[in-house]
DNA sequence: TTCAAGATTTTGACTACTCAAAATACAAAC
DNA sequence: GTTTGTATTTTGAGTAGTCAAAATCTTGAA
């Protein structure tokens, strides 16, 4: 069985993998960083997983998941999905907090106890923020999302993803009640001014700069 | 922060000092057995485990909990009991299987989702076994409970915990319908025959030897 | 009192990570 | 075509657990 350490590298080298193009290299360092690590040790244990044909090693080069690392990785992925759902849904915590739960919840979920936890919440395709939950087959449907600032005046839509996933950022999300499954309508765009204003599906109304606009994914 | 490992120790020790009399030492090849261990591992661990102050440790005699190391047992303990009801209760999960999972949770369970699953499951006292769960302050209130083949005829009282916890013998409790909180009356009792009867709260009747009805303890 | 059996501890070795710091390769600038 | 800066790899060392097997108690019989 793969140990926690396998499972966040794997997981973390999906993610760092760009999602359209031809399979890409991950940079070490890049790596390393994302998982707070010195490069050192990301490339010791990078040299285990190519022994477990978990990834393709290329020295000097960087790292790609195997499809055995992939499907790896799509599950992990799932656990965690499933997991901040879950935590959000069922036991009612705050949003802001759940990442770091997940982040060890993830390595000690059982098959049994994910698919009891994905029947509870009624086999759910998104996660709190958006993201997709990886089927348990381990397909991943890809969404039509456009970041909110890239959108006409008239347009409207629901809040489908929030790209920035850092505390702050939620919490500020939360203020503004612009959550995932928000609908809401660009009324006003200011390309010199870069600033969008909506207006969300219960009347009020929000204005936004352009940089956290493009923060903001919308199912059109 | 405690690994899994030094909290499988210190939960361990806590349920082989016999509850009642004053603190008795655990011997070593106890412990080890009970951690699926070779004696040797078990002393070079308990050896860390009283240079962190969890244990007192006397040579070829045995260990016993400091008072830091029962709070540990005790939160520990919490966590494995209610992770436990909440994979029943919540999740619906077959009593026999829950054991492992928990095994595995009570290590990766924040406080905060702790307090969560005990206000959703309404701030329970005992797990699905009928074992006590320790408080959030680590207080663990004792239960008179009587073995059911010590029960006079005419006696009634409620199934308060199964004493033996292995698969087989949930199994077979499931079957017969003994699970606790079922009401009973005991109807016979043969001490030459070695075996007791008893009128379950929804009429049924089970007879049992004393051999199991010993490992069954009622409320009275 | 002596001794053998059983429990316990010690020793030496191994796996899985991890970091600090030195060595090396690469690529871009001069 | 060097030189230099940055990314990467290597080396050496340390922590946490674990086992096999040898050494060492302790104790209950003989
Ligand atoms: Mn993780
Ligand atoms: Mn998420
Ligand atoms: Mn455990
Ligand atoms: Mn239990």
């Amino acid at each position: 069985m793969a140990t926690s350490t396998v499972e966040n590298y794997v997981k973390q080298i999906y993610l760092l993998q760009p999602q359209a193009g031809p399979s890409h290299l991950v940079a070490m360092g890049e790596l390393a960083a994302a998982l707070a690590v010195v490069p050192g040790t990301a490339t010791s244990m990078i040299k285990t997983l190519a022994e477990a044909g978990l990834v393709d090693y290329e020295p000097r080069a960087g790292v790609r998941l195997t499809s055995r690392g992939e499907k790896l990785a799509l599950h992990v992925l799932r656990r965690h999905r499933l997991v901040e759902l879950f935590l959000v849904q069922t036991l009612k915590m705050d949003w802001a907090e759940i990442h770091d739960e997940a982040e060890q919840l993830e390595h000690v979920i059982s098959d049994r106890v994910l698919e009891r936890i994905d029947a509870l919440l009624g086999h759910p395709t998104v996660d709190p923020h958006g993201d997709v939950i990886p089927s348990a087959a381990g397909s991943m449907p890809r969404r039509r999302l456009v970041a909110l600032h890239d959108l006409e005046p008239g347009t409207s839509g629901v809040v489908g993803r929030i790209a920035d996933q850092a505390d702050a950022f939620l919490q500020f999300i939360d203020q503004q009640e612009l959550r995932p499954g928000r609908g809401l309508e660009v009324v006003a765009r200011d390309t010199l001014g870069r600033m969008v204003r909506a207006r969300l599906d219960h009347g009020r109304e929000v204005s936004l700069g352009f940089g956290a606009a493009a923060k903001i994914e919308i199912e059109v």
